[in-house]
RNA sequence: GGCGCAUUCGUCUAGUGGCCUAGGACGCAUCCCUCUCAAGGAUGAGACCACGGGUUCGAAUCCCGUAUGCGCUACCA
């Protein structure tokens, strides 16, 4: 059959609440949550609140939403409990501390009073000499006097780790085999700060051991850490959990660096408002570093949870093409979505253009001629629009009363003879609609067959017929197709339409 | 500067020693369809597999060096 059958991964998103998640971080989650999915596992949410000064207010709220938007459900969170609650950093500090003083206690990590001017000037000092920058390591040896001194001032100590200064530290990386350093370029890293925080080495892994956690999916800027960590492993007795350090997604070409606000949108909110459709994004961001085989782009959900295989992750960084999401997120609305799923999600933005009313968004879909209305509508879209943003400039004519359009009478003329031309055409249009029984007027293309009689008759080619109604119905020299228009408007508000420019001539 | 990771069409990728005179997709070009705009269909241009050395009967695939890109080098994550 298939490939082994691989045992349940307990993965983890561990964001930390600085404001709407980073497009590139979200596909980070995205791997991890198939993951736990593809094996039957289960999906950690944990909010990594230890910075205090980067905390933006309403963030969880922002994660929340984003893998929300995305179809990302955790297992175990913040919002939801679980076997291991509280996950959130900020909630679990003594479990942190403790963890320093056994550090603290086994020798493998000291109390440092270094103040942040000092170690600004140990920095410069060994930038001039030409050495890597870091920690000179003064407070492993401090004298007693020198602590109680500091002590005595009231300085609060950070907690260091003790970094041996010879040999080697590697580790097999899930992706991208044996990575290995020398422990000399280490630094002895803070893991409490001074204010009773951890920093992220000592957090991550606690929380990762406590949680069980048996993957640690994030983003390849923290393969220079890894060597650290691996010491802190050994120090705490920790098992070591499976590595992943998943590529990194940069700027559009041309542009240089990992994907900024600069260059383009980039949290999920924004392509929200945009009109991208959430399956979308989620379709492209997977193909983003990762790939099923040579051919297949399109998969649902069910798909990529099917046939999601850790082991293909890119190793590669890949750059953010917005041509190709905007392919995708138009191959969605055209051939994936149904028209039904494809018209509730045009109603928040036909209200935006308030071409309905807010109330309308939810209601609509329960009232059955309103909803026919709106669906028939939207479907004249749907194969054209490339986001959800563009259905609304498509139907807003149905929404208007053609006494509201302006357009110049030019363009109701069009390739024909003149405006008296144009005249006696619409006549016969009007002739023809009031004549028809009501059926024709059902379908496009028993309407087409109808206009293509008003052709014949005034020996017009079918564009000549078909352009002054165009601009009629809908006001634009763009616009659905011709017969789309006329059933959906109908036999009344046709004529009604075909009248008002009439006047216009 | 130091350390680390990466390197197949402009971009995302397939490829794990012979099936590769390198396949697919986006974008681009041309044509077809056509009531406008799209969508759709067809065709095409586009990669000496970063470069230089090995290993091998045989290398995009393995090894070494160089170059380039990216990342890290905080009491940020």
């Amino acid at each position: 059959m298939s490939d082994n059958q691989p045992s349940p991964a307990r993965t983890r998103y561990a964001p930390s609440p600085t404001g709407y998640p980073h497009i590139g971080n979200l596909r980070t989650a995205i791997f991890a949550f198939l993951e736990a999915r593809h094996t039957g596992g289960q999906f950690i949410l944990r909010i990594e609140d230890t910075d205090r000064k980067r905390m933006v207010e309403g963030s969880l709220q922002a994660i929340k939403d984003s893998l929300n938007w995305l179809g990302i459900d955790n297992d175990e969170g913040p919002d939801k409990g679980g076997p291991h609650a509280p996950y959130t950093q900020s909630e679990r500090l003594p479990i942190y501390q403790q963890y320093a003083q056994q550090l603290i206690e086994q020798g493998n990590a000291y109390y440092c009073y270094c103040s942040p001017q000092r170690l600004e000037a140990v920095n410069k000092a060994r930038v001039a000499q030409k050495l890597p920058p870091g920690y000179d390591r003064h407070c492993r040896n401090i004298s007693e006097e020198e602590k109680q001194k500091a002590i005595a001032d009231g300085i609060l100590p950070v907690v260091r780790f003790r970094v041996p200064l010879e040999g080697k530290t590697s580790y097999n990386d899930f992706l991208r085999g044996n990575i290995s350093f020398e422990n000399s370029t280490i630094n002895d890293q803070v893991i409490l700060k001074s204010d009773g925080f951890p920093t992220y080495h000592l957090a991550y892994m606690v929380d990762d051991y406590l949680m069980e956690v048996t993957h640690v999916i994030r983003g390849h800027e923290w393969i220079p850490s890894v060597p650290l960590h691996i010491l802190l492993y050994k120090a705490m007795n920790f098992p070591i959990p499976i590595l992943v350090h998943t590529p990194l997604v940069l700027n559009p070409p041309g542009q240089q660096g990992k994907l900024s606000k600069r260059n383009s949108a980039v949290s999920v909110v924004e392509y929200r408002k945009d009109g991208y459709i959430a399956e979308a994004l989620l379709n492209y961001l997977v193909l983003l570093g990762w790939s099923y085989d040579d051919k297949t782009e399109i998969f649902s959900m069910a798909e990529l949870i099917e046939k999601f295989d850790i082991r293909r992750i890119q190793t590669t960084d890949a750059r953010f093409s917005p041509e190709k999401l905007e392919w995708m997120n138009a191959y969605y609305i055209n051939h994936v979505l149904s028209d039904e799923e494809f018209a509730i999600r045009c109603l928040p933005f036909l209200a935006e253009a308030g071409l309905i009313s807010e109330v309308e968004v939810k209601t609509a879909p329960n009232d059955p001629t309103r909803w026919k209305f709106i669906l028939d509508a939207c479907k004249l879209a749907k194969d054209k629009a490339k986001t959800l943003l563009e259905v609304a400039p498509e139907v807003e004519f149905a929404f208007h009363k053609a006494e509201s359009f302006e357009y110049p009478t030019a363009d109701l003329i069009g390739k024909n003879e003149g405006a008296e031309a144009v005249k006696t055409l619409i006549e016969a249009i009007i002739r023809k609609l009031e004549s028809v029984p009501d059926e024709v007027l059902q379908d496009k293309d028993t309407i087409l067959a109808a206009m293509d009689e008003v052709g014949v008759e005034l020996s017009l080619k079918r564009g000549q017929v078909l352009w002054p109604p165009r601009v009629a119905l809908s006001g634009k020299t763009k616009s659905p197709g011709c017969p789309e228009m006329i059933k959906l408007l109908g036999r009344t508000e046709t004529i009604h339409r075909l009248r008002v420019a009439q006047q216009k001539l």
